[in-house]
DNA sequence: CCTTTTTGGTTGCTATAGCAACTAAATATA
DNA sequence: TATATTTAGTTGCTATAGCAACCAAAAAGG
């Protein structure tokens, strides 16, 4: 029997993320910033200064975004670039004061999100999905080397 | 104590989706389809013949993404689009012979993928991932309305 | 029947997302 | 130390993704 379209758990995987990306997204708009953007920033509100390589690296991305998205936060005025003494070639990411101060706005947002999100849902079952999803990535990217 | 980056089940999530449909989408390129392309085209393999807005209800996307989806498979000539002779407005879609070649070569691929994906998973993790993930869905849904 | 509202699709805009090819700086190696 | 290789970031390309505004056909309601 051939499987169908709704037996493809990345479907699921695919259709949630967009969901769930979507909501994020009309919760932040307010304030200017896009889910992605917000992604960036939650990394350097905890760490600053990181390069744009250690940037993509972190959200598993292609560093041609992390530039872009970069870019768009500079003209915002939310970070700014400082070419690394040691190496001529590195940039390191700097956080603006209203870059600072715009993570506390954002913070309950996120909190508020993610509330809503895991309403229902229990610690261990969120425990299966986080393993799950791991071993999924696990598994590709072992397929690929 | 703050929520860091890392415990946000939404960006697992979210990096997952990335992951999977990077690989999907190598393993797709030889046969000259994108990922979101494919979704389109397993539908038609199911059933033939819907409206682009039935495909986008399905898909749960928005129709403009679609509208374009169908324009690339229309150039590649996997699909045709033809007026619907009872509602003037609305196009059904059709798959080409070639479109229906294709699902052939398509449909090892996706089955392979899924083996990859979900190898070292037992069918009770997978049912519970499902669940909470379809929960998470009409979480955001019902606090949207 | 004629106006109003809804519905199916398109166009224009912005924001991800990643590949290929490139530049320039840093490192490794002959 | 001169050459080769690697690394950090940019530019150009294609493909999603969804919002707003729009057009035209269909349906609803008086």
């Amino acid at each position: 029997m051939k499987i169908s379209f709704n037996d493809y758990i990345s479907i699921m995987i695919h259709q949630t993320d967009l969901t769930l990306t979507s909501y994020i997204k009309a919760k932040l708009a307010p304030l200017n910033i896009a889910p992605e953007q917000n992604l960036i920033l939650l990394l350097l509100w905890e760490k600053d200064g990181l390069s744009q390589n250690e940037i993509a690296k972190r959200l598993n991305k292609d560093k041609t975004n992390i530039a872009r998205m970069l870019s768009n936060l500079e003209k915002k005025e939310l970070i700014s670039r400082h070419i690394n003494e040691t190496d001529g070639r590195s940039f390191n990411v700097y956080l603006t004061e209203k870059g600072i101060k715009l993570g506390e706005q954002v913070y309950p947002i996120t909190e508020e999100f993610n509330r809503t999100v895991c309403s229902g849902i229990t610690s261990e079952e969120l425990q299966v999905v986080n393993e799950v999803l791991l071993k999924m990535q696990q598994n590709v990217e072992m397929s690929v080397k």
